[in-house]
DNA sequence: ACCTGAACACCGTTCAAGT
DNA sequence: ACCTGAACACCGTTCAAGT
C-alpha cells in the first residue's frame, strides 16, 4: 500500500495557488471566515505550510488585492478625459463587484501595492493629459476619494435586506419619529427600494455621484482653479 | 483587615461607565485593541461582568457609535440649506475626529443606530426644507455617502507618515514607474504633502470635495432634475 | 438568585523537536 | 536542511459549578 488516496490530489502549493484560493475562499464565505488555519485546511495542507508562500497574513491580503486590482480593464483609447475616466471608474467598479470584501481589505491597507498604484498612475494621468493642472488633479483625485476604485462611500456595509417585505416596512413609531427618513423610505418603496442604504439602484446612485463630481470637475478646470482660494470661506462657486 | 484596598475603588459597574470605558479605550490604544477582555481588565471586573450591562461585542460597539454621534452639535438656525448642511456635515466631522475608530466602526454596523437616524433624519429635512424634492434628496444623499456623517472616503485607512522625510522621498525607480503619482508627490512635497492619502491637508480635501458637491445638488435644484432622466448615457449636463 | 471561573472553539504566529 | 506538531498568547462567549 504505497498509493497515496487518489481524493487527496496534493498539488505542490505556490504563492498563486494560495491566492487564488484565498479569493475563493473570501467570495464564497465572506472575508470575516477567512482564516489562516481555515485556508490552509480548503488547501488540504498543514497551516505552516501557507507561511512558505506569505509572509503572514497581512501579505496575503495584499496578493488578493493584487489579484482583484488586476481584473480592472486596460485604458480605453481615444475619448475626452471625462469619457476616459468614467469608463476606468466603471471598469474598477465592475471588477470590486464580484468581490464584497475587496473594498474593505483595500481601505484596510497601509499602502498601495504595485498595482494600485498603477491603475492610480493611470487615472491621474488622464486628468493631466485632460488640461488639469498638478494642484487641481491632487484635489481631484482626493474628492474621488475610494470611488476612483470602485467602491461606494456608503454609511453602512450593510447588504440589502432580501425581503421585500422587511425592507419596505417601517415601524410607525419608527416613521413619528423620523418623518424625513420615514418620506424618503416610502417614496423608494415602489420602486423597489427603501431607506438609504437598503435596496437602492447601486450603480445609478454610484454613476450619480461620480457624473456630478466629474461635471464639477470639468467646470473648476475650465474656469482655471488654482487653491490659492483656500478657505475663501463657503462655497467654490461664491 | 476588612477594608478593601483603596487603589482599586470598585465603582458600581454601569452600561454607561462600560461605554465611556471602551470609548477611553479604544480613542487610546486604537480599535483593533479593544477587546472583551481587556475592557474588563481596564475597568478591574472580570470579563463576563460587562455581558450583565451589554449583550455582546455587537451591541457595544452600538453603544460606542451612539456616544460619538451624540457629541454632534446640534443644527444652526437660519441659514440656506447649504450653510445648513455645511455647517452640520462638519459639525460631524468634529466630532468624529477625536475618534479615528469612529468611521470604519460605523460602516461595520449593519443598520443605523437611533442617535444616527435622528441625525440623518435632520439632514435629510434640511434638503426638504430647502426645496429638493424627495427624489432628488434621495440620491443627493447617496452622493454624500459617509461624507455626511464626516469621514472621508480615503483609498486606504493608513495614517500619515509622521517622518516628513518619509513622506517626501520617493524611490527613482517607483517614480520612473509611476510618474504621474511622483509628479503629484513632488509638487505637493513642498507642502509638507505627499502621494494622495499622506499627508495632506485633509479638511482641506474634505470642504473641497463637500462644497463640489454640495453646488451640484444646488445646480440640480435650480434645474429641477428628476432622475427620469435615468440613464440618459453619461454626464449630468450632457 | 446571583456571580464567576473554567471551558469551548477559535485566532496568528513562534519555535523546538523530529526526520 | 527541511518540515511540522505542539505551544504561546490571545479572542468572544457558553455554561455549569459555586456561594
Amino acid at each position: 500500500m504505497t498509493r497515496r488516496p487518489e481524493a487527496a490530489p496534493r498539488a505542490p502549493l505556490s504563492r498563486d495557488r494560495v491566492l487564488r484560493a484565498a479569493v475563493e475562499l473570501a467570495d464564497g464565505t465572506g472575508i470575516e471566515a477567512l482564516s489562516m488555519r481555515r485556508l490552509a485546511q480548503e488547501l488540504g495542507v498543514v497551516p505552516m505550510a501557507l507561511y512558505k508562500h506569505v509572509a503572514n497574513k497581512e501579505q496575503l491580503l495584499d496578493g488578493m488585492v493584487e489579484a482583484v486590482v488586476g481584473e480592472i480593464d486596460p485604458p480605453a483609447r481615444g475619448s475626452d478625459w471625462q469619457g476616459a475616466v468614467r469608463q476606468r471608474i466603471l471598469s474598477a467598479r465592475a471588477a470590486l463587484l464580484g468581490h464584497p470584501w475587496a473594498a474593505q481589505v483595500i481601505r484596510s491597507r497601509t499602502g498601495p501595492t504595485p498595482a494600485v498604484l498603477a491603475y492610480l498612475d493611470s487615472v491621474i494621468g488622464m486628468f493631466r493629459a485632460g488640461g488639469f493642472s498638478v494642484d487641481l488633479t491632487h484635489h481631484v483625485m482626493h474628492a474621488l476619494g475610494g470611488r476612483v476604485l470602485g467602491f461606494t462611500q456608503e454609511v453602512f456595509d450593510a447588504a440589502p435586506d432580501p425581503d421585500p417585505a422587511g425592507r419596505a416596512a417601517m415601524p410607525p413609531e419608527a416613521a413619528a419619529a423620523y418623518p424625513h427618513v420615514a418620506e424618503l423610505a416610502g417614496a423608494a418603496a415602489h420602486d423597489g427600494e427603501s431607506v438609504v442604504g437598503g435596496g437602492c439602484d447601486d450603480q445609478f446612485e454610484f454613476e450619480f455621484a461620480l457624473d456630478l463630481l466629474l461635471d464639477g470637475f470639468e467646470r473648476l478646470r475650465r474656469q482655471g482653479w488654482t487653491s490659492g482660494a483656500r478657505r475663501a470661506g463657503g462655497g467654490l462657486i461664491a
